[in-house]
DNA sequence: GGGAACAAAAAGTCAGACTTATATGTCACA
DNA sequence: TGTGACATATAAGTCTGACTTTTTGTTCCC
């Protein structure tokens, strides 16, 4: 998706990954690096560098006279966009999907509250603009130009919090909301009163009321664990 | 830490991780695979295979007739338990403790209130124990015993969430208690009124009050948050 | 000045030989 | 029968050298 065939172990990752998150080598299975090579018709050197970047994922564990072991999913590591990105591409979609609502439910709220008291007047001015798009594209089947400045709303809001590791978690939501709106629930025109929401926590941020605009957005973030059928708080 | 000296290239991405994480190669150093090779006494190969790891935590690009490049911070995997025992070692350790913290303080509460609703009688009993062996350890400088059961604590909290994602924070939680034990404020037997905080949530959960449990362990956070002159909500 | 052809540089790929760790089976001995 | 030492086979790990491919920057000509 991002990086498409950066090289030929890269084709390999693209296959094996896959294949691995899906869970169509079960935790245990043991596979050979020269087997493999001679399976995706590469070299050696080509297998062995796939295989590294799949150990660094905690997928895989590679191992002196026993080979490549496919590890147990506790173990991965489930915050790699990669692997996220794989996951929600397979038969794991849903339960992918449900995990990233929830860990949103939990880190926006919070990275709202810290924008309000960190956003720059740019990012302000950003954060209205995006909702007004919003607005502006709430009916008449504008899908794309709704979801567009949504997302890009909640990419300000997770920046303004000046967490590294929340604006990390913007390309996480990127691909949460797209799977909504392409993939699952939204057919028609999106639920007004969310849209209301996204414009007053625009306003709160701007007024630098932090507790408004956390509970603003924990309000969203229970909408959208609501789609899902989540148990909500 | 966790596997040292898995290989060559493992020795080699001991070094090379932490240099590029501390920032001894600004973003857009471009580094040789060639002179890195010499440079560690390793085959072109093994150094390949460490490019290929520093390359899907997003530290590294590698690019035909230009080299391996470093990357911006904001493209980082900073959630790579790899990169952030790195970042943990070095000199950005307060910034990645303060990160990390506030990661805490989002998702702590909220796995504590889904905890309360779906954690198994013997989580609930874990937790009691764990929350007993902290008051039993809380005075006469008994600080690894109290670690431990603190670690184990909120490590129970996370997988007793259900939620995958919140769970494999428990290494990132752990090293960030340890931490706070090991290297920074932590002197002198820990503060009474968290130890209650805690003993209060394990009860909590065991009622099946996830409100209560979810704003206990908030105020445990945010305590948390303030040792480390955050600003609290 | 702009575009096309060219040359150099560095990563990428491959094949083959060799080394090392280790799981497992064997055998002697208690 | 169980146990410990030892041998062996196996698959990953390492190294080397030759070759390919892509990309960048230069040069040269119109």
């Amino acid at each position: 998706m991002s990086t498409p065939g950066r090289g030929l172990h890269g084709r390999v990752l693209d296959t094996l990954g896959p294949a691995i998150t899906a869970g169509e080598y079960p935790a245990g299975s043991v596979l050979r690096t020269d087997e493999l090579a001679q399976r995706f018709e590469v070299s050696r050197s080509v297998m062995r560098e796939a295989v590294r970047v799949l150990e660094s994922m905690h997928l895989v564990e590679s191992r002196r006279r026993v080979g490549v072991t496919v590890l147990p999913e506790c173990e991965w590591n489930v915050y790699d966009p990669q692997v996220i990105r794989w996951r929600l591409a397979g038969s794991e979609r849903p339960r992918q999907l449900r995990s990233l609502t929830v860990l949103r439910s939990a880190v926006e709220p919070v990275a709202a509250g810290l924008a309000a008291r960190l956003a720059t007047p740019e990012q302000c001015a950003e954060l209205t603009e995006c909702a007004l798009g919003m607005v502006a594209n709430s009916s008449g089947h504008r899908l794309e130009e709704y979801l567009f400045h949504d997302v890009a709303f909640h990419r300000v809001i997770l920046t303004a919090s000046g967490n590294e590791m929340f604006a990390r978690l913007g390309g996480v939501v990127a691909e949460v909301l797209a799977g909504r709106t392409h993939h699952d629930v939204m057919f028609e025109d999106p639920d007004p009163a969310a849209v209301t929401l996204h414009v007053q926590v625009a306003e709160a941020v701007r007024a630098r009321d932090a507790e408004r605009a956390e509970r603003l957005t924990r309000e969203i973030t229970v909408g959208a664990l609501q789609e899902l059928d989540i148990l909500a708080p």
